[in-house]
DNA sequence: TTGTTTCCCATGAAATCCCATGTTATCCCA
DNA sequence: TGGGATAACATGGGATTTCATGGGAAACAA
């Protein structure tokens, strides 16, 4: 599982390094990589390994075919999605759009999400990191096993 | 289960023994080592093994995607965690940051609480345990048996 | 050619491994 | 049940490896 956040910089070419607990957790795929595309839900990126992708595509595949949700997501994951792979000593080179996309300049923030992960400036990161921190202690989160016997929505 | 209580010294390298009962609680797994996160609750740290995460990340993946409570427990869970492994020893080594939020100079004290734990600063956790007994007593606190009829979440 | 990408090697810092040791707890046998 | 033997645990320090990063050379594309 994807965990912890790490800031590695990026080089004149490009290249940033894939925190080690990240790479291991995708090894032993068909490909020595990570697959990234940019969030639709802002200015940062969303990456993950190939166990991610084929959850991904098995939710997609129960939609309906016409399902005009079902097109959007094949297009805004499958369809913008990268296969970046790792050099020997575990860097991806960022493609320029994508850098683009999230903003980034100089440096990146991996944040682990359990099955998933992001990539943000790390400016932008700190912001949303101390917001959901302080959400998170306003409203007293807890999580809480979701009840077997009522299962209410 | 994680229980009882422990209090180990934190040596220059910043490496510190996890009690051997809790070490137990957690072999067999994927990996030999503990998640460690700051509370977002206030200055001490959370920890768990393999199990732990894994029901965390099945509560929050049961969480509609766009819920900001769940953006704020996986930023400040899984993105806050480390993964401490185990030396030959049995120590894990505390990153500076997670020593600084909870305090942490020269020793540590481990709180079992079942299927999770705690660590603290030896002294605020004795000013904590304190109250929590007097709590317990000021208000006849009972434990209760949930009935498994009717389990409303 | 000219710019871009991929591969390879070098390096400093940091994390990890390995060995040694005192102390405490447990076991076993009389 | 006492007491010595044995094993488990916590701790300390040096040696080794991993990791992140930088730069150059070779392969490739325009």
């Amino acid at each position: 599982m994807f965990v912890s956040t790490a800031t590695n910089g990026i080089d004149a070419k490009g290249r940033v390094s894939v925190p080690a607990g990240f790479r291991s957790n995708v090894s032993g795929g068909p490909f020595d990589g990570i697959y990234v595309w940019p969030s639709f839900d802002g200015p940062w990126l969303e990456g993950g390994g190939q166990a991610l992708m084929d959850d991904y595509l098995e939710m997609i595949e129960a939609m309906d075919p016409y399902d005009e949700a079902r097109q959007a997501l094949e297009q805004s994951i499958f369809g913008a999605a990268r296969t970046l792979s790792f050099d020997a000593n575990g860097r991806i080179t960022l493609p320029k759009d994508l850098a683009e996309h999230a903003g980034l300049d100089g440096k990146a923030t991996f944040v682990g999400l359990g099955r998933r992960f992001e990539i943000w400036n790390p400016d932008s990161h700190a912001r949303r990191a101390t917001s959901a921190r302080a959400f998170a202690k306003e409203n007293k989160l807890k999580l809480r096993r979701p009840s077997r016997m009522t299962e209410a929505g």
